[in-house]
DNA sequence: TTCTGTGAATTGTTTCACAGCC
DNA sequence: GGCTGTGAAACAATTCACAGAA
């Protein structure tokens, strides 16, 4: 189910190109899988297909995004503005796919009065009233390590039950509420074992 | 082997609190994932534990490192200084795991005799020149989706044969050349779906 | 004839459970 | 007694290959 946003992105790329139908074989390229493995993602959507003929990309489009609930909007606050929390207030991709960030946060007092991506950079201990008056269900952790597990603490507590992590750290947070971690480093790490690899085999 | 960066992490985390000794179970909980995957995972580098006692962190972390090619400094170019490119350029995660920033480009010349985290911004036509002087072999792409192909094509054309893509495209490459691909919005839909999921099962 | 949808075969990964070493 | 290393078992993902709809 990790493969449905690739997907999704695919055939917004075909609808800017106003192609209307698609095969799986066609789909299958765009986004680097196999025709066959392709299929079977969408059969477990439903039939959408037509044999003979491929997929209506409009269509096919729409269910993706309903399956994943990008059909709705979802509010979405960023705690941290560093340089990471910056990138990532200006990043077009989010508002593009259904997210809204309605608020930036971060706890030290410089950023009062300032504005990043047009939202007023807020303090962190409105948190619990930000969360509460826009119904925000997915906080995003932008901070240093050391900080993050606390306002992981506090997200919780004041309703948030999805984090996405871009903190160096493991977060433990009850049942319930989701975690997903990126680590911008850690794709670094596998490209340099590869080429780790080819220095090896030709030296 | 994705998951090498991770008990690598771990380790450092161990060492800096001096702890000189830990058990499978001890990394697992700390990262997350099952004892016996983990001991698996480290059984195929070799025989570094010792049973009875568990695995010795500094030399465990060692050898992990190794490993994946971290023993080695990787010098890396950073193309593409939007707020993303500002982001990465800036980010301390690359350079306390061997990655060196050497070298930061842009086609926009608005940017020239720009700095950014202490490096020149250079204008997008040194690649060849720059990629040959440090001997660089891994290059980052955080450019708008329109640019990355071709950029990425000047790199494989100066040398590079590791790119990771932080665009929104998928980027056709040569055989021979690694190509890993960041979507920060990806993750974010994940959690968009099972917040939905979790919405549904108590409406 | 083209292309989907899907059983069957294959390949890969995770977990169990325990022998063997400290 | 505690903990690693690892076959064997269970599980999951991927690919093959083809029947059948358009």
């Amino acid at each position: 189910m990790a493969r449905l946003p690739i997907y999704l992105r695919a055939l917004s790329a075909l609808v800017e190109d106003n192609i209307g139908t698609c095969s799986s074989e066609d789909l299958a390229t765009a986004t680097g899988v196999n025709s066959a493995k392709l299929r079977k993602d969408l059969s477990y959507l439903g039939s959408y297909g037509t044999r003979g003929v491929g997929y209506d990309v409009d269509y096919l489009r729409y269910q993706i995004a309903r399956e994943v609930g990008l059909t709705q909007d979802w509010p979405v606050i960023i705690v941290g503005i560093g340089n990471l929390g910056h990138a990532l207030a200006n990043y077009s991709g989010f508002r593009s796919r259904g997210f809204r960030v309605v608020a930036l946060l971060d706890a030290a007092p410089e950023f009062k009065d300032t504005e990043v991506a047009g939202l007023p950079v807020r303090p962190f201990v409105e948190l619990e009233e930000i969360v509460r008056a826009q119904s925000v269900s997915i906080g995003v952790i932008s901070t240093p390590a050391q900080a993050a597990q606390d306002v992981a603490d506090r997200m919780v507590g004041a309703g948030i039950t999805s984090i996405l992590n871009f903190a160096p750290t493991v977060l433990s947070v009850p049942e319930g509420v989701d975690v997903r971690k990126v680590d911008l480093s850690i794709e670094l790490q596998i490209l340099a074992y590869h080429e780790q690899r080819k220095a090896e085999v030709a030296p």
